[in-house]
Order: structure tokens, then C-alpha cells, then sequence
DNA sequence: GCCATAAAGATTGTATACAATATTCCTTGA
DNA sequence: TCAAGGAATATTGTATACAATCTTTATGGC
């Protein structure tokens, strides 16, 4: 229960009964979900979760790939020494999560790590982007932490990008992060076809 | 008139009754426009038009700039060759509307040029995204057509695009079509900076 | 038996009334 | 005279009632 499925109909009056307020916070609130691009607003017809095709995801997944390629790039360029130390302490909390075998621990400190190379890029409007865009993607993302091996690739992964930010080179730490986002997309493609769909 | 200034306040009376409706449909319109980062909605402080700052509006060219480069890149791969022809044919209109010496115009060709660019990526997201964003900075960049030779200077950069992508050259495609929009960010510091401010 | 059409029901879209909160202006005291 | 506090006003946030539109179901005709 509580859990809602892709393409489900939400019904404001249902909604608005569960939260205990009127219809009209909870039209808001769906309308702000619709402009967001996670539900679908038919004319007449309401609101439904937003279905997102595998086409879509492959979209988003591609975007995605030259957005953190793009703050991994300005982050080697910009970002402080503190900064950095900081993205690398969060980096050994990562290497603590992974060792501890908990997919959902090292999933919240994958967070972490991306939000701070976000911030790294030094442009609070890409920072937002980026967010957007990972918080919409997270739900996909987080299954395949659950493939075997994808958590310990995940991690060399932040490795790459991390010495090349250390290092200054924003052409090895675009390519590192990008490559990072674009893998995750391929493997989702061998999940999908693994489903023999 | 008509026209409305950044920072000014959006009362919700007076636009309903400006377009002979409830305020319902003015808040629901106006959320929208909050979700979609035009105006700032402050708790029971109402609607404001988004005031865009200096800093801001660099950061966005800077993404800009890179899905500017990523339309490119992509269509330089993906584009058909009646696209290509198409593409080109918008082209030869931008050249008819820089010859005619009214800004405006170029200003209307130059907006189909870049609609059919993200089309060319082959990517629905990507396309909406860049469109979203070239929307949000339209008018600042209307402005940046009124420095004398900056249509003939856009027209030629266009050209550079347009040469990359018929000849299927991808990085070459995406850095002309990346500096195009830099070139931009750089032209807008330099209009600011003539302003004494 | 099946399809088309119309009526009934359900759900979204809009208007209006009321409550909550912020702003402004006036009063009062030092 | 200026500052602080409070009342009055204005504006946003929410609830409810009504209108418009879509969906479903039942009925009639072929």
C-alpha cells in the first residue's frame, strides 16, 4: 500500500479525503507534479503517474550522462581544495557503504557523491538541472544497484572522476562522469532485454 | 503597455479580472509558471516576475552552450538527409532575413533554425529541454541582435553548423554550435559592461 | 446478437466565500 | 521627533458549490 503504479489515475477527491484537505491543494500540488513532467495532465481526464516508456528513460539517461559530464568538467576547474576534500570524504563513505553490502546504504551515499559534484560545477542553475534530473531518474537508477557487481563498478567509477578533479584535468573528469551515467543506461538496456521484453 | 517588468508583483485580482476569469485558473496558471522557474512565488507573499540576474543568466548560457553542442553533436549523426535539406533550407531564409536588415525577422528564422537543430538530435527530451531553455532566454537574446553585426556574425556561425553536420562531423558540429551560444554569453558581458555597471 | 445513441453518473474545471497571514498606517510613549 | 506596537486593510491560501465535460451503462434498432 501507499506504493502507486505508473499510468494510475489519481483521483483528486480520493487524495484529497487520504490528506484531509479540500480539492484545491491537491490540484495544485498535481499541477506542480505536471509541470515537473512526473504526471501526465489530460484535459478532462486528470492527472496519471507519468508512464515512462524505456525510449524516454534512454532519452533521459542521455541527457543526464552530459549534464554530469559537464559539472565534473567545471568541478576539476573550480572547485576548492576544501571542496574536494569533501567530495572525497564522501567518496570513503561511499567505499564504507559498499563494503558493508547494503545496496541501500551505498544507493543514499551515491546521492550524496552526486549532489556534491553537482555543487562542484560552481553554476547554481546547472546544479539545479542536474538535481531535477537525477531525482526524476533515481527510482531507475536504483535498481540497478541491485545487479551483482554494480555497486563495487559504481564505485571505481567515482574513483575515476574523483583523481580527475584532484588532478585538475576537466576533459578526464567529463569523460569519467559522463561514461559513469551512460553505463548505467546501457545496463538498463540489458536489464530490459533480460526481461525478454 | 501590456508589457510587464522583473520584480514586479503579480496580483492575482487584478490579472482575473484583466482576463475576465476567477482566480483559480490565474493561480493555477501562475504555479505553472512558478514550477517552471518564470516567476517566484513567496509564501503569502504571492507571484513576482522572475528577476533574473547577471550571474544567473551567464550560468544559463553556460548549459546552454552544452545542450546547444549536444543538439549538434547528435544531429550530425542522426539527421536525415531530407532533415539536412530542411535544416539548410531554414538556412537560406536566415540569409534572406539578415538581408533585409530587419532584426526582427532574422530574430523569427533564427528561432526556427534552433527548433529544427534540437529536432535533428533525435532526442524528444533533449528537445524539449533546449526549447525550454532557449524559451526562458529568448529575451535577452533578442536584444543581442540589435549590436551591429551580430546578425551577420550569427548567420556565419550558423553556417559553420550547418557545414559540420552535412559533412557528418560530429565534434565539429558540436563545437561551432557550442560557441555560438558562448559567443552570446560573451557579447551579453560585453553589453553589460558597456553599461557602466 | 451487436452496434449506435442517449441518458445517467462521475470527475474535472471554474467561481465564490471564508480563513490565515502579511503589510501598512496610525496611535502612543519615551 | 522617532520608534514600537497594534489595529485596519489587503492579499494569499483553502474550502465548498456549481458548471462543463467525459465515461459508462442501458435501451432501442438493425
Amino acid at each position: 500500500m501507499g506504493t502507486i503504479q505508473p499510468g494510475q489515475h489519481l483521483d483528486e477527491v480520493a487524495l484529497a479525503g487520504r490528506f484531509g484537505v479540500s480539492r484545491t491543494p491537491i490540484r495544485e500540488a498535481l499541477m506542480q507534479l505536471g509541470t515537473m513532467g512526473l504526471v501526465e495532465m489530460r484535459p478532462h481526464r486528470g492527472a496519471f503517474v507519468k508512464r515512462i516508456g524505456i525510449a524516454e528513460l534512454v532519452e533521459m539517461i542521455e541527457v543526464m550522462a552530459e549534464l554530469e559530464g559537464m559539472c565534473a568538467r567545471l568541478a576539476a576547474r573550480r572547485m576548492s581544495a576544501a571542496e574536494i576534500d569533501a567530495l572525497e570524504q564522501i567518496h570513503l563513505d561511499c567505499a564504507a557503504a559498499a563494503d558493508s553490502g547494503d545496496p541501500d546504504a551505498y544507493y543514499y551515499e551515491n546521492e550524496r557523491f552526486h549532489r556534491a559534484l553537482y555543487a562542484g560545477c560552481h553554476n547554481g542553475f546547472l546544479t539545479e538541472e542536474a538535481g531535477r534530473l537525477h531525482e526524476r531518474t533515481k527510482v531507475y537508477r536504483r535498481l540497478q544497484l541491485r545487479v551483482r557487481g554494480r555497486v563495487e563498478n559504481s564505485f571505481s567509477e567515482h574513483e575515476a572522476v574523483v583523481e580527475a578533479i584532484r588532478a585538475g584535468n576537466p576533459e578526464c573528469a567529463e569523460k569519467a562522469a559522463r561514461d559513469h551515467v551512460l553505463i548505467q543506461g546501457e545496463r538498463f538496456n540489458d536489464f530490459v532485454a533480460s526481461l525478454g521484453e
